[in-house]
DNA sequence: TTATTATTGTACCAATTTGTTACAATAATA
DNA sequence: TATTATTGTAACAAATTGGTACAATAATAA
């Protein structure tokens, strides 16, 4: 969204983009058991926010939220879904964004581009958290994963976003076979498990839940797994298109 | 989208409006166990397309579609669904638009703003089709259901949005409960039955079908109804909140 | 080396849901 | 009053899901 501005963007035209448009990205990582976002950190404003961007004049919609995609995590071929475009007026106070700028030493206009009206797409993402690498833009001191179950105040209403992509995530899980994009190359049921636990919030029944997993016909079972674990040395699986 | 101008809407800057942004409306209606959509025809150059308009500088986005909705059926208290963003560079094809504004006599300059690129959002609307009386825009001399089985052929990309919607308007028949916005307040088993088949394009058990859709409790049962038909009298049923 | 321990893989049965057939009840028509 | 097509529901089979049980196993502890 209007969060994350290369130094040639704090320009008083912002012509390079479509106008009033943006991006915001709910980055989900799995890390320990717990789902996590990825948020980014404003230099001398406390505020957190979640990465976003805008769209070229000459790009894709889609394309702008890959690129935004690859520029925080430096990972591309990202699983990436459109699901909700928040265009209500309370959203727009120029106020954060304001502050932001001021704190890069740039004070605009009343009228600057930035501080208008957006409507702003949000995309979710879900990456191998293993592999993401976070890398924050020119504005934000820190770009860094938060355990979605204990976020800090987010700003304007990214708290509303984030919320609205998890419940998206929730119904997608099972209709789109989509959490192995969570997961490293190779993982074990157990692990398979955890994560559809996490992220639909209850437990399920290790053994329905292994019955229903062989039988969409995705996983490639490779060979034993012999990690530290005092117990019986469990498969690894591969997701298969 | 770029299709709903009033009069006053074709002028050299569109500053009411919220630039480079439109909405496109997929509404469903179902009538003789035929799934319908409304189409505007333009004047004077046969181009067919979706309903559509633009967001008001003061208005929520999703104002902005139910505006769209009751300017087009005279109805109110629509079901309303944003299911996508049309967002392609290739979309971008300024000939139709410039065929339909010079059919109402304008010659737009180059740059005119509705001959530029738009980003679209798309939303399907689900409406009584007894209800709805479909009412042309300003530009168009006609708007009327067709047939979603033998549509003609449309403008830009907006088969491609239609079907689109048809896939999120399948998807969603089951998860949310939404069928009912398609019929009259009352109706018979029977229909609802035909309704599910044919969004879904598939033949449902009878007996099953009933007894799912009892098991929801979501159904009032009315009296019995005595229509022409020579057999025995079906039940009429209510939807319930 | 051998018991201990926690976990894994899978078999098994119960409970529930879904698929299918069957049939009596019924409302108009012949 | 018989005929006809449809409706409402019962009944049962098939498939799926929920839950338990238990042998196999890999490290650790004795």
């Amino acid at each position: 969204m209007r969060d994350q501005l290369h130094p040639e963007e704090i320009e008083p035209d912002g012509d390079d983009f479509l106008p009033g448009l943006a991006i915001d990205a709910v980055i989900f990582g799995f890390h320990q058991n717990q789902l996590k976002i990825l948020l980014l950190e404003y230099r001398n404003t406390g505020l957190m926010a979640l990465p976003g961007g805008f769209i070229l004049t000459n790009e894709n919609l889609n394309d702008a939220a890959r690129r935004v995609l690859s520029e925080r995590t430096g990972l591309s071929d990202i699983y990436l879904e459109q699901f909700y475009v928040f265009g209500d007026l309370n959203r727009f106070d120029p106020a954060p964004m304001r502050a932001i700028m001021a704190a890069k030493g740039f004070m605009p206009p009343n009228n600057h581009w930035l501080l208008r009206r957006f409507v702003s797409v949000g995309y979710y993402a879900l990456v191998d958290f293993t592999k993401a690498v976070p890398i924050p833009d020119s504005l934000s001191d820190s770009c860094a994963w938060y355990d979605l179950a204990n976020l800090p105040l987010l700003m304007q209403d990214h708290q509303f976003i984030v919320q609205k992509a998890l419940d998206t995530l929730r119904t997608d899980l099972d209709r789109k076979l989509i959490g192995f994009n969570l997961l490293a190359e190779t993982f074990t049921m157990a692990d398979l498990q955890s994560l559809y636990e996490t992220i639909l919030d209850q437990k399920l029944h290790r053994s329905g839940f292994q019955r229903k997993m062989l039988s969409l016909g995705i996983l490639e079972r490779l060979d034993k797994h012999y990690s530290g674990g005092a117990h019986k040395a469990p498969f690894l699986y591969r997701f298969i298109k």
